[in-house]
DNA sequence: AATGAATGAGGGTTCATTCAT
DNA sequence: AATGAATGAACCCTCATTCAT
């Protein structure tokens, strides 16, 4: 995987140094690329969408003002870029802890759940998502498929799509706020998650099968990219 | 409500020698702080209360940018003063129509449906609402006590206060969102209740019985602050 | 002239006030803007076109960071302005002087002239007009059409008008700066004159004619604006 | 001309122990010299001095950021050389083209012939030439010395030297703007060439002869620099 | 030599707030 | 009170130049 080539067939005297360089080049490009997003998802936690502006990301990264504009256009680029990272990782996450689960509603009260999980225990995370409204990304489609199934399958008992998804959006971040302002409430994490499936119409008896599965652990390490 | 902020060395009991100059212009002050206050409302509806800027306010009022200042001390005083003055209203308005119902349940539930009512018919309310995050206002407190209430009253089965306080807020602010994107969904308006009521967990019977109800209609007149 | 009403029909208590307040604040702001045109041209006859940044105008008319922005939207629409300021009062200036003369050759070489007195009279307008290409404003019209007369009377030899004009504009341009490099050289305001005229075919009598007159004066005082 | 430059520390005399790598990379050195001063020459054209930035220099040459600096230490430096090239090149040109004419002012005329023949012909050209100024290069020395030769011979009625000059440069600016702007202008090449002559005070039997005559060809391939 | 990532000074623009009238 | 010109802090963005590889 290393010296992923691109020397087509130029002979070895011009194009080593010149593959070495665009390896070297490359690579470095990719770890500032992801150390600023990584700063910025904490960032745009800490002050929010609206508030975070150049300086809090050249600081918290580490890099200078003119670096920052080597990778993003604007801030609101860096939006976009930080969304889609996070987007796709929890679309990754959710996916394989999921692979197993048939069931449309217990797939989607342990994706609930996950997500509960995750940001009770990745403070920035949480923080991000609250600010964030991810619901427009890759990220959302899961639950939703989900969700389509479940009232197929008369597993739950909602009035429409548009407010089941509603529901799980306003609960979800109404949560995470929550967590960041009172992080040791007891046990809210699974009351959240019951809230939320009760709203949607599942039974009793299926949401207590769904709190007491053991919850899978994040199958995929933290994403480091490249 | 009346006279928040600014007002504090007024006479005390309108001391005697008050002239006509001098209610002439308090009636005036009124008066135009009540302008900036409603079209405030609309402005921050309009363009969120992250962009809307200084003069935006003073064009939608029609007044000029030193005025402004003549009233309040910044345009984050000015967001306050708007939020007290909607939740103030909000609570009376509610106070009023739900004067003579008993049932914690039912008065919880025809606090939502009324809140529904109003931002299907108030567009800038309902953006206001949206982007404005009323929950720590004294509007939020006729809720809460209901909540408290009937859940005590074996009516509602939830996990706890706070999670039910989040569901009813985060569902809230969701069904805005919606409402202003989508404004022509059928029948949104209850689904948003009965989902809330549902997650609450609030039987079918008596959710069946509030929504059938007849709305009681708003008892105050749109408050035109004096 | 002064109290230039708008005041319609307005009760005296409320009119006078208001236009008072109106009429200082549109003479303040007149003020400020002729103030940083004059200035301006300053700093463009200095730095150039090119070159000038907004500090340098703001600290040539005293003035703050924003009160620049009050005013002009860049650099550009300054310049703009400062050209057409420059353009218009050229015009009416060299439009008053000339009124009395008919033959075109003559009105030509005297505006020619004036034009010429003007530089070496005042070096920021020199400068100004050197760095700037004025050929495309309204001053330009008049000696244009002094040019197609007077050919039109056999009175010049040249080969076509673009090249006449280019002529003109190019020496011109040329003697604003050597006039700015060599302020001293003897007669070296005749001698453009005299090449130019000579350049477009005028006969060496005319030139001579045109050379012995008495320049007349300015009549028009330097314009003050509003 | 060669080696303008930067190229100070060579060895003297080519020092004894030149192996083929050296010779190799001289030459190498020289041809991406080349390559950028040319590509430079259009971006100039094309842009204008003062917005022509790096970018455009390196992506025209096809070098990196980094290779750029390598040979220039600024684009200043870059600026210079440029016309330090084309400024020699061109006074080689009419220098060898001019060779056999004895005659000053024919030598005047048909030197400025070729100037408007070259910038007709080569739009690049033209436009540098336009934006750049370059009447204090070596070049300016050729015309300078016909200019003071042809007046003392008597063939010219021009007031000053200095005058003199202006008129050719400004004049020759002129109608390089001219040329961009209106390519197709009927015999304007021409044109100027009389109008320039004219106002040098040349006789219309002279001008005569010198526009009648053939134009030498340039005797010079473009000068591609080793 | 060649490369291209990193740098930071320089310049541009907005907008909340003050203040003289 | 009402007005609107003036202010300057806070941001945003570009681009020439340096430097490690």
């Amino acid at each position: 995987m290393k010296n992923h080539r691109r020397t087509t067939t130029e002979p070895a005297k011009d194009a080593s140094p010149v593959n070495h360089r665009t390896i070297v080049g490359r690579r470095r490009r990719a770890r500032t690329e992801a150390k600023i997003i990584a700063s910025a998802i904490h960032v745009f936690a800490e002050k929010g969408e609206q508030n975070a502006v150049i300086d809090d990301f050249i600081e918290a990264a580490g890099i200078a003002r003119g670096t920052f504009y080597n990778y993003f256009r604007s801030t609101n680029e860096l939006l976009t870029a930080a969304k889609e990272w996070l987007s796709d990782d929890l679309h990754e996450t959710i996916t394989e802890s999921m692979r197993d689960i048939e069931d449309p509603l217990i797939r989607l009260g342990m994706g609930i759940r996950l997500w509960m999980r995750k940001a009770a225990t990745d403070r920035a995370w949480c923080g991000f998502v609250a600010q964030v409204r991810l619901m427009d990304t890759r990220a959302a489609a899961l639950p939703i498929r989900d969700l389509k199934q479940s009232r197929k399958a008369g597993l739950l008992s909602v009035p429409s799509l548009e407010v089941a998804v509603d529901l799980m959006e306003g609960m979800g971040i109404a949560a995470m706020h929550r967590m960041l302002k009172d992080p040791d409430l007891k046990n809210y994490e699974s009351h959240a998650v019951i809230v939320t499936l009760q709203g949607l119409g599942a039974s009793a008896a299926r949401i207590a099968d769904i709190m007491k599965r053991p919850l899978p652990p994040f199958r995929r390490p933290p994403r480091t990219v490249e």
